[in-house]
DNA sequence: CGTGTTTGACCCGCGC
DNA sequence: GCGCGGGTCAAACACG
């Protein structure tokens, strides 16, 4: 109580918050666009190569677990903010819920899951966009399943499930896709997420196909590919569209694929490999996930240009303390002006170049 | 001393 | 119009 004793300068906090709501025009779609990850994580969060600063707590209605705030501090101008919280269910599975595009460089540990959090939000608005009469069809529960490997991708539709962390749900939530790394799951993939910030994600958006495509991996025996089969409901819920990348398999007999990198686990290493070899190897594909992250990042301009850290002429990577050392064990740390190009570089860098680090094998296994 | 976290209050949007 | 609840702020505090 004794706390607040500040409200003239209230005045301008509100003033300039509600500028910072409308802040960033071309990400006002991106903010509206939230990307929720579920997974089994014994930390209070997890490390998504990011730098974070908690600003707030707060004990959600229906949920005894607070919800923690955080913002992204690498640049002091960056819209991107986090929720952190626990399930009330299970409390080993830890939500994290992205909201916002950063309008900064990042490291390529930031960057993989920047983008697929774009990807994913711009997947998201893409089908809200689109769709018709999202409001009016009550869909029961539809999935999609994706089988990489013994690696499942279901993607489905939750809308009547609706996540506890919006309890009234309705309008008041935002379109939200959640990854849901928590079913039956690879809990080791999960832990490089929540305790090593050198996990290699990619980017998984399913925008623009209307009818079953199959991705062809180069590896396992059976089932090689990613199989994504869209559901025609999935597009129309009453949140607009809300979705689940379900990962609900750990990968068996994880063996031959995995590569010499310095610390990475057999698991984190197909994973990465596995989402590799299905961007490298499908163009359309690629495609997709640089136009959505294109259109996330607000830029049309694909070009890739890179910029070591340390001494960026931006002075970014002069705050960014502590980031370096984070992508230090499986990265060389790189940044680039946009996630997409950061995507899409060290896709393509690791075709042939050798200026990737190689730990991060997205070219292992390439079967050109 | 600098940086990050905690925490109570305030703002605002939404539902009733 | 009112109340509720989520989101945010910033002073105080903790920690290195």
């Amino acid at each position: 109580m004794e706390k607040d004793n500040r409200s003239p300068e209230r005045r301008e906090v509100k003033t300039s918050r509600s500028e910072s709501k409308e802040e960033g025009s071309e990400s006002n779609v991106a903010k509206r666009a939230r990307v929720s990850i579920r997974a089994r994580c014994e930390a209070p969060t997890m490390h998504d190569g990011c730098q974070w600063r908690k600003y707030g707590q707060k004990t959600a209605k229906g949920n005894p677990c607070p919800r923690a705030y955080y913002r992204c501090t690498i640049a002091p101008s960056c819209p991107v903010r986090k929720q952190v919280q626990r399930c009330p269910q299970d409390m080993s599975i830890l939500t994290t819920t992205y909201e916002g595009t950063h309008n900064h460089p990042l490291p390529v540990a930031a960057t993989a899951m920047a983008s697929t959090t774009s990807a994913a939000a711009t997947m998201l608005m893409s089908r809200s966009s689109t769709s018709q009469g999202l409001s009016s069809i009550t869909a029961p529960v539809t999935s999609t399943t994706a089988n990489i490997n013994g690696v499942n991708f279901t993607l489905f539709d939750n809308s009547t499930t609706r996540p506890y962390n919006f309890p009234n749900g309705s309008s008041l939530a935002p379109p939200t896709i959640t990854l849901d790394l928590t079913t039956n799951t690879s809990t080791h993939l999960i832990n490089r997420f929540s305790q090593a910030p050198k996990f290699s994600s990619t980017s998984l958006d399913f925008s623009s196909s209307s009818e079953n495509i199959k991705f062809p991996t180069p590896w396992g025996n059976n089932s090689n590919y990613l199989n994504y089969n869209p559901s025609p409901p999935f597009n129309k819920t009453p949140f607009g569209s809300i979705g689940t990348l379900d990962f609900s398999k750990q990968p068996n007999g994880l063996t031959g694929n995995v590569r010499n990198s310095q610390s990475s686990s057999p698991s984190q290493q197909l994973f990465t490999e596995t989402i590799a070899k299905v961007l490298t190897s499908a163009p359309s594909f690629q495609h997709a996930v640089a136009a959505a992250i294109s259109n996330m990042v607000g830029s049309g301009n694909s070009t890739n240009s890179w910029r070591a850290t340390g001494n960026g002429p931006n002075g970014y990577q002069n705050q960014v303390t502590g980031l370096a050392t984070m992508a230090k064990p499986s990265f060389t740390s790189y940044t680039s002006n946009h996630s997409q190009s950061t995507l899409m570089s060290s896709l393509s860098h690791s075709k042939g170049s050798s200026s990737m680090a190689p730990s991060t094998s997205i070219d292992a296994n390439n079967n050109q």
